[in-house]
DNA sequence: ATGCCGAAGTTACTTCGA
């Protein structure tokens, strides 16, 4: 089976995209963020046509988040367990379900904006709360995993130039230890290949000519527990889908596993 | 070639993103 995430910068204004992506990938599965609609305004008629249910939280203007599945959508769950808010509301970052034989979160966490901004502080607090949410589904024997735009570069080789980054968010060591601390719950980072150059970048900003020039993060992540890591045959990052006029600037993560075991 | 930012609500401009 085939499993994706993509950050997708607005479902409805890409949904010509995703659809034409959808019928040449094939996955089963597919974690979206950034969905920017209310869970009313999805186009689950387009996607059900396509052959995909729909499972989605979103309040319209920011944020949101979705999973797409071919192979059932079951025990649809929305919010981490003790989510922090932000400006006193609970925004749609986090939704979980059951895809036939495996269990998916697809998360969005806070971009952060600035270190010290209220808005680093409530993206270490989502990240913790993550941590603590995903515990009991990492540590069981069923395939597991949390997929989304994490907002973090792992590590300095995932952003195309640290100079680029001095004192700013997504690689700070808080933000590390906090996505370690998630990882710590018994997920492992499913590292994919890149389908061009050296490194797995997932995003590249829109501006200044940062795609041609390979000026990218990697910061769309898999993190499986051991079950769903043994299942998985092959990762890669899709960057394919960020060419041309009307792309995301997020490009998706494929993943192929074997469940024929289970 | 992959090409200089884009989306949405609050419909002219602001806010957000990383």
């Amino acid at each position: 089976m085939r499993v994706a995430t993509w950050n997708i910068n607005s479902l409805n204004a890409r949904l010509d995209r995703l659809l034409t992506w959808l019928a040449e990938t094939g996955p089963d599965v597919v974690c979206l963020q950034e969905t920017k609609c209310a869970a009313d305004d999805a186009p689950t008629d387009a996607l059900a046509a396509a052959g995909y249910e729909t499972a989605a939280a979103g309040t319209g203007r920011w944020n949101g988040v979705a999973i797409l599945s071919r192979i059932g959508l079951e025990s649809v769950a929305v919010g981490l367990d003790d989510q922090p808010e932000f400006d006193d509301a609970a925004e749609p970052r986090a939704i979980g379900a059951t895809c036939g034989p495996i269990r998916l979160w697809s998360v969005y966490v806070p971009n952060g904006r600035d270190v010290g901004h209220r808005h680093y502080r409530y993206k270490l607090d989502f990240l913790a709360a993550l941590a603590a949410t995903v515990g009991p589904g990492a540590a069981g024997a069923e395939p597991f995993a949390v997929l989304g735009d994490f907002n973090v570069c792992p590590t300095d080789d995932d952003v195309w130039d640290l100079a680029e980054w001095p004192g700013t968010t997504h690689v700070t060591a808080a933000e590390r230890d906090a996505l370690a601390e998630v990882e710590r719950a018994g997920l492992t980072d499913l590292f994919p290949r890149p389908l061009k150059h050296d490194w797995p970048y997932t995003f590249w900003d829109y501006r200044n000519l940062d795609f041609p020039k390979n000026r990218g993060m990697r910061i769309d992540l898999a993190l499986a527990n051991p079950a769903f890591e043994a299942a998985c045959t092959d990762a890669y990052v899709d960057r394919n889908a960020r060419k041309g006029k009307g792309a995301s600037d997020h490009a998706p993560v494929v993943l192929d596993l074997d469940t024929t075991d289970r």
